[in-house]
DNA sequence: CGTGTTATTGAAGTGTATCAAATTGCGTGG
DNA sequence: CCACGCAATTTGATACACTTCAATAACACG
């Protein structure tokens, strides 16, 4: 909204070298899933992809949309999100560079299910439908890697979705703990974001931290950070809670 | 019997042959997910695949083992069921006819993250992973049905995992019994199979059934069986409820 | 320095698991 | 075909983890 104001045309010739807008250039295009498959890839996308910038709590698209392409992230953290019948937000994903977007929907021609937000200021590029279908058709081995990645996705969702039942609030908050310190441990999480992740509450979120510090296992005596001061006896109370 | 006379004169060549076990034959062909694509394929799997019929209650493979192809079902009913580490089994997916199996653990190249039992007779279908391999790279529309499969799984996956947490247990259950009403009518569902599709236990599928049949939802007065009589008030409680 | 957001603490209510015991229904073999 | 045995179902009592609501405190930000 406030980014109504475009930079200036210094981009416009796309044969100035060192412009980080190019896919050559591109710090993640090598762990990109579509990009780090071969240089006729990448150059293809190149011609028809669109970089925007998203700041922290922008909306990269929403639950319901149609989608017209694939997202992917080169700078950034972004978090997929839905919202159910009862009004209740819960995390499905949380997603760094490398990582690409709305490629589920896309692929089963359904409309969104998940928000996506931008949790930090985040480079996004975009690429049309079209292209991503013609790469599909000519690059099977792009397919394939889409394959994996979707049957990877296939496995954390229900994986998690069977955790969320048979372990207690505190087993599920210390493995959001766990999870988020391993993926991203540059993010303050809030409890709330906590909650969203495992399935519950900011209170029992916060009753819980204060039982795993009095414990000895974080330590959040620094403003509102949460400090995992013992990870390893964690994990160890999780296996051996069981 | 009269066919046993016919029948030998039919088999001497198999060109001309009606044998069941054939792809040119399979009932599902049309609307397996590889098979359905084009003759070569077919063709193809034909030369290869393996035919099994696996009684009811036996597995087809454990959690934990190694893929080595795919699997197709061409009759029968299979669930897919995950063991946790507290020992409870959950139900992830009931496959019928013309789906295919442990597709998932082959692109991501995991273990099987499941198990997958016969819950009646079932005639299942083996393609080794080299021939799939070759499929995907020489028909690419093939993988992108895959790709379809495995985006509506992974969209099913999330949407159960949410529900789980924010609908109660009686919600749950009356979901259950629509979908596996709609799905796989024919068979008669133990509480103890309700009870690991919704997430609860059988004790509880129990109460609430009484409430249900109470409320004139269902009627389970013969047997064990469970009757829906009032499908439609069904789905308005649920959607009423929120 | 105030104002809104995030965090904290307390009390109360409840849905659901758990355990145990009784009963019913079903297939199997005598 | 009946009786037997086992598994599935039913019912009751109990416990408790967690949500919810509400009120206060701490912090961040303009």
């Amino acid at each position: 909204m406030l980014r109504a104001v475009k930079k200036p045309l210094e981009d416009a010739n796309p044969c100035h070298s060192h412009d980080k807008n190019l896919c050559e250039n591109c710090m993640y295009r090598l762990s990109n899933i579509i990009c780090s498959t071969s240089p006729e890839v990448w150059r293809l996308v190149e011609t028809t992809k669109q970089k925007t910038t998203f700041k922290p709590q922008q909306t990269i698209f929403y639950q319901g949309n149609e989608p017209l392409g694939l997202f992917t992230i080169s700078a950034g953290l972004v978090k997929l999100e839905m919202t159910s019948e009862h009004g209740q937000t819960h995390t499905l994903r949380y997603l760094g560079p490398g990582s690409a977007l709305g490629y589920r929907s896309l692929f089963s021609n359904e409309q969104y299910q998940a928000t996506a937000v931008a949790v930090e200021t985040s480079e996004i590029c975009f690429i049309p439908k079209n292209v991503v279908m013609d790469i599909f058709k000519n690059y099977p081995e792009v397919t394939i890697k889409i394959l994996e990645a979707l049957s990877k996705d296939l496995r954390i969702a229900e994986e998690k979705w069977t955790s969320q039942i048979d372990k207690d609030a505190s087993e599920r908050i210390a493995e959001a703990l766990i999870f988020l310190q391993e993926h991203f441990s540059h993010q303050n999480w809030t409890r709330k974001e906590i909650a969203e992740w495992a399935g519950t509450t900011p209170e029992t979120v916060i009753r819980t931290l204060a039982q795993f510090e009095k414990e000895g296992y974080i330590d959040q005596s620094q403003g509102r950070v949460i400090k995992l001061i013992n990870k390893q006896k964690l994990i160890e109370k999780l296996h051996g809670a069981y």
